[in-house]
DNA sequence: CTAAGTGCAAAATGTTTGCATACTT
DNA sequence: AAGTATGCAAACATTTTGCACTTAG
């Protein structure tokens, strides 16, 4: 349920370099294989679901749920967010789909807070918060 | 894509008994289902499917998406209460897939932080905390 | 050499659809 | 009678898994 990659593959860094090359777009699994196929590099599409689960995992892409028949949306998140170590938590706009990067310290007390009360530790690299954004509003 | 039921159905009145009589928690699909063979009453799993959308439609419940893979939720909503979606929040253990739904006022703040300081505004219905729950940490 | 990643095809999952039948109004 | 809902089974779409093979370290 839960994994990061150790191995530098070829698949991967085709992978990492076209998600990047499409920062802020949206992409699914199948645009993913599809990019190989254009390539002319086959690719199977385990490797690209295990890809992404692994690069959502270590906070390098978001993942997005956006309705129960339609598939997952990937969107490269870029490095400045996690330098050094830090955290940021993402809003996601679901009308204009724009993604907004917060760092905050009233939303790390909520890691805190679900940690002390709950006991539930939160993973802010996989969290998104739906909503509207202030344009949209 | 879009519906709402103009007959009254022996089905759909048992389904909205049900779903009333379990308010406050979270009911899949595949629940209704099972409360109907367990009532010896069969139905099928379509018509399960049709009313939660048609109950969604009318607004009677809400749907909960959680993960690609995992069934939707829904919950009664009640005819009364609506204090601004003030409806519940959603963890999700990456590891074991628990699904743990939190009531919690130190949460509903983080709505009014978000709206207040970031002017966005939060929807807690599509939005799912993940993490690690209590017996996978 | 060992652990990890890949690719294929098959399975699993949750949900939707076509169609004949039955029920509401 | 007309319009709508039901139930079944089959279809769907996305994602996951088992396993033999390949590759990175």
């Amino acid at each position: 349920m839960s994994s990061r990659s150790k191995y530098k593959t070829k698949q991967r860094e085709i992978m990492i370099g076209y998600l990047k090359s499409v920062e802020g777009v949206h992409i699914t699994a199948s645009d993913v294989c599809n990019y190989f196929k254009e390539q002319g590099a086959a690719i199977g599409q385990s490797t690209v679901y295990r890809q992404l689960e692994s690069l959502v995992d270590e906070g390098l892409i978001n993942k997005y749920i956006i309705d129960a028949n339609s598939p997952a949306c990937f969107e490269y998140i870029g490095d400045d967010c996690h330098k050094d170590g830090e955290v940021c938590y993402h809003c996601k706009c679901e009308k204009c789909g724009k993604l907004i990067h917060l760092k905050c310290d009233e939303l790390f007390r909520i890691q805190d807070h679900l940690y002390e009360e709950h006991r539930f530790r939160l993973d802010p690299k996989r969290t998104v918060f739906y909503g509207v954004c202030e344009k949209c509003i």
